[in-house]
DNA sequence: GACTGCCTAGAGTATATACTCTAATAATAC
DNA sequence: GTATTATTAGAGTATATACTCTAGGCAGTC
């Protein structure tokens, strides 16, 4: 493999594994066992890696929610979306970690992200639309659906930083991809008052086998009343 | 004002506006004009400081959501609830921009803020208790209430963060409380479809009070389908 | 072999950051 | 007043961080 994408390959690893905030340019060349001066003629500085990673991001999830048009939606389908979305946010999920940060130190960052939120906004909006269609959830008015695609994203985007707060120290790397897609039940719990009688139990089922393990170890869930 | 409490004051407003991550001990002295010295003969280290902050913040949002148990519960105490909490969110903003590294960089902090998350969610399905039994939602499942309650906590504590990424570059302090409160739509919408049909219009009409405006310009809303 | 273009090493730098140390000043107690 | 304690200034330090610069290796080509 080339240099450079060994140079990406390491950062989004080392990334993910603690933090943005955490790893420096050197800690990258490093970990490669390259010197400082070799990462640096392949990327002019650290926001261009990380630029450079998202760009595979954006263009995995796209890939993801590219929503065929040509017939009805059915439950593997949503399954599907829920399961690569949440796998594309574990793969780069140091991105939403140090989300602000980063928007506000690259310009460029902060416009494709922007601008990729708005597509996964669509794209949400357009699965309830065709979900509809297929009747497995009621139709609803196109405001109520859109303000519910926001819920959509905002529990998307916020359940594993939840999950992280919600860890004991312990291992550092203690967060897996199980429990993240444990977001998925909580996605699902969204649609829950708005399945068809037809769908219903379907839904349900599904729903379930997303049911988060061992709550009370977690403290995130089983809330006491 | 003591020394003490203005170096408290001005951490606040300052990691508020800029990020924890951009303002270091020197900027918080310098902007008090006293000396690092002086900071440090009052705080042992910059994570004590924003722990002290932390419990300040722990103690309002607790005060907020002390939950009256001798009453039912009426459409004003919810509002109360909403405005309340996204007040302290709003005052204490830096504080969940960089939680995640906050949480690693301080076990104290960690632990009491895993207390915190929990009973926030204990008070939210309390809420949504009361507003079962006065008349206000249909009641639901334990279950469900669970589940509905994370995602209220889900969209409360992403809503400011989602602002600031829709946000384009412009001022740095562009965002303010105002859109801020527009997260009590995102959390309404999540009721909507427990409505009874006695307290329907009124939630609905006072949901529309907190709906978005002008959203073409911050593309945070009218997603095209 | 010499030229060229890509790649790499590694020492080095300017700046920043959290924090320390000493000495002096102000406040309070007696 | 004097002793004691609390507060403050301000220079200073060790470490880290993003990044630069120079020199050289190595592959291919003629």
């Amino acid at each position: 493999m080339k240099t450079r994408d060994k140079i990406l390959l390491s950062s989004l690893e080392l990334f993910n594994e603690r933090g943005e905030r955490n790893i420096t340019t050197n800690h990258i060349a490093a970990h490669l066992a390259i010197s400082p001066g070799n990462l640096y003629y392949h990327f002019r500085n650290k926001s261009d890696i990380i630029y450079e990673i998202f760009q595979e991001y954006e263009k995995l999830v796209d890939y993801y929610l590219d929503i065929p048009e040509d017939r009805p939606m059915t439950l593997e389908d949503m399954t599907f979306y829920l399961e690569s979305v949440f796998d594309g946010l574990w793969s780069y999920r140091f991105f939403h970690r140090d989300l602000e940060y980063l928007l506000d130190s690259d310009p460029r960052l902060r416009q494709d992200y922007r601008e990729f939120t708005n597509r996964c906004l669509a794209a949400i909006n357009r699965i309830f639309g065709k979900l509809a269609d297929a009747g497995i959830i009621q139709p609803q008015p196109e405001d109520l659906r859109s303000a519910m695609s926001l819920n959509v994203w905002l529990v998307i985007t916020n359940w594993m930083a939840f999950l992280k707060t919600a860890h004991a120290a312990e291992e550092p790397a203690s967060l897996s991809l199980t429990e993240l897609k444990q977001g998925i039940y909580q996605v699902l719990t969204l649609e829950v008052p708005y399945l068809t009688p037809e769908y219903r139990e379907r839904v349900l089922a599904l729903r379930e086998k997303y049911r988060p393990t061992l709550p009370e170890a977690q403290g995130i869930s089983g809330v006491e009343a």
